[in-house]
DNA sequence: GCCAACGTTGGC
DNA sequence: GCCAACGTTGGC
């Protein structure tokens, strides 16, 4: 079971979204690493729904794996953003999985306090922060449930 | 809106 | 295969 961090500018894309939708696919990713990482993502498996760019940036909650990575159909489309001309059907270059709603926490968790929670330092979030989907280790992961609950 | 970090592209 | 130029991300 590993976890998992998505971002999403709000202004395209929130929780909010995610809630009233209750299940859809992640397109648009278009860095080779964050694939991987989508590639990676198994049924079942629990990730952390990050705004970016936002006023604060910060997690916003909980969303799972509902089905693994599949071909992103906006790279065929010539109209779409996220078109990529040198990808076909045959040989695709980019996946997205579908992700459900979990939870939206009661508060934003911003990321200035990310920064300065203790167990945190190695996230990549804090390191990394072009990466759009991460790995987050399970002591993250429960340090952070753990501030959302306000334990 | 600025700009640092960093991923990608393409000439050589 | 190197690396300069360029584009994008995302916090501030």
């Amino acid at each position: 079971m590993a976890y998992w961090l998505l971002k999403s500018e709000p202004s395209t894309y929130s929780i909010d979204h995610l809630k009233e939708n209750q299940v859809d696919h992640w397109d648009g990713v278009r860095n080779y690493q964050a694939r991987n990482n989508l590639q990676a993502m198994r049924v079942g498996e629990l990730a952390f729904f990050y705004h970016s760019s936002a006023e604060p940036p910060g997690i916003a909650g909980v969303c799972r794996i509902v089905r693994e990575a599949y071909p992103d159909h906006t790279q065929f489309d010539p109209e779409s953003t996220y078109h990529d001309p040198k990808a076909t059907v045959e040989k695709p270059r980019w996946f997205m999985p579908d992700v459900g709603f979990v939870r939206k926490f009661d508060r934003l968790i911003p990321l200035s306090e990310l920064r300065q929670t203790p167990g945190l330092e190695n996230m990549d979030l804090l390191n990394r922060s072009r990466l759009s989907v991460q790995k987050v280790s399970d002591e993250e992961w429960e340090i952070i449930n753990a501030i959302a609950e306000g334990r």
